[in-house]
DNA sequence: AAATATCAGTGGTCAGACCACAAATAATCA
DNA sequence: TGATTATTTGTGGTCTGACCACTGATATTT
């Protein structure tokens, strides 16, 4: 396969080709792409190059390899990119006044979504949480996190946390009652009443 | 070089020990990284799997390489990912409206964040914006990221934007009044106003 | 001193060889 | 026959070694 015009290197125009491939068989996710061997034929291009063009289609989460069987489209979710990212930001930006006060902006975007959107039914598992005796602030804004119905946020949610637990902050749970009372806010869709006990929580101050 | 515990891929694995040589060796976006048989061999790896993990890595556009020359660490503004995931994406629904959904949380957080922390004298370069006749959305929302003066938000920022602009959903600059109410509104520190006002502008329901 | 030729280092690509694994197939046994 | 067990086939995973093309430094020549 030659490089098209300006000498691009191989494997961007294998994914390029596997794109078209892909739209003229009309394959969707889940459904399986040729194999290495046969893409490396049908291309006229190495296995080697057919690989490295699928490991970083991999890697964006794209598509899955799965050994001995072969390599599937993948839909967008679930992709680690937004993790990869991250990893490779927070790296060197080791600001941790950053990482906190950004943090506090999602948790507080979650709620926000999540009041938009959900209904009672949804809230069942989180009010069960609270039963629970040994249920910690992690499980609690996991839970609104997800409920936060955004892969996305959800997924920024998580790096985000996972630093700060890098950073051995550890997040307390003195005050089981303002975690109740945040919930009931947020079930009661009172946002502001619920952003404002979220600051309490996080020892925030309210401007 | 051992798979970490449950065998992951070597590549995957090289992509770690190579963030790691990043960060110990303080490697800045410009610098050159080891070269592909060097790090073949000091991570005891094959160079077609050390190829295998930098071409992801440069589809992602955290490196570049330069024939002859060698690797680069890049300042990651990946044109390759935001083409790509462009074509790949385009079909999930739900992924799109997480991106746009995310980029409106973001932004919004930016200008409460804005409207916390800053004295007059930085939106000098915002309200000059404003004069330029060509000014776009992106320009003004780049220096309000900015202004946010949270790095990580910003790169958050910046990313979702390359998202959108990838999604090829334009954003028009048809309200230019808009702008100046809402950059009018952040100055006033007037946080109620100035998201109403960027809730128009994205043609966002109020509630 | 300047222009040129050479050389070492680097990425780009290919081919072939194994290995590990999974599913389909064939052979075997009850 | 029907179920179990080997075998085969196809697939991804990895390594090695070989070239090529290009860059930049070095050595050579003019």
């Amino acid at each position: 396969m030659q490089p098209s015009q300006n000498e691009s290197k191989v494997y961007i125009e294998i994914v390029k080709q596997l794109r078209l491939i892909i739209s003229k068989e009309a394959l969707k996710p889940g459904d399986k792409i040729p194999s290495e061997r046969e893409l490396s034929e049908r291309l006229n291009v190495g296995r080697s190059s057919v690989r490295e063009a699928l490991r970083a289609l991999e890697l964006l989460g794209l598509i899955e390899t799965r050994r001995g069987e072969g390599t599937f489209i993948r839909d967008f979710h679930g992709n680690q990119l937004v993790q990869l990212l991250g990893t490779f930001v927070l790296q060197d930006q080791k600001a941790i006044k950053d990482v906190l006060e950004t943090r506090h902006s999602i948790e507080m975007d979650c709620i926000r979504l999540v009041i938009k959107r959900c209904n009672d039914s949804h809230f069942t598992k989180l009010r069960a949480l609270l039963q629970f005796q040994r249920v910690n602030d992690e499980q609690i804004f996991y839970e609104i996190a997800l409920l936060s119905d955004n892969h996305l946020v959800m997924r920024i949610w998580q790096i985000l946390n996972d630093y700060v637990k890098a950073l051995e902050i550890k997040q307390e749970m003195k005050n089981k009652s303002l975690y109740t009372e945040l919930i009931d806010a947020i079930v009661s869709r009172n946002e502001k009443s619920a952003l404002l006990i979220y600051k309490t929580l996080r020892n925030l101050s309210f401007d």
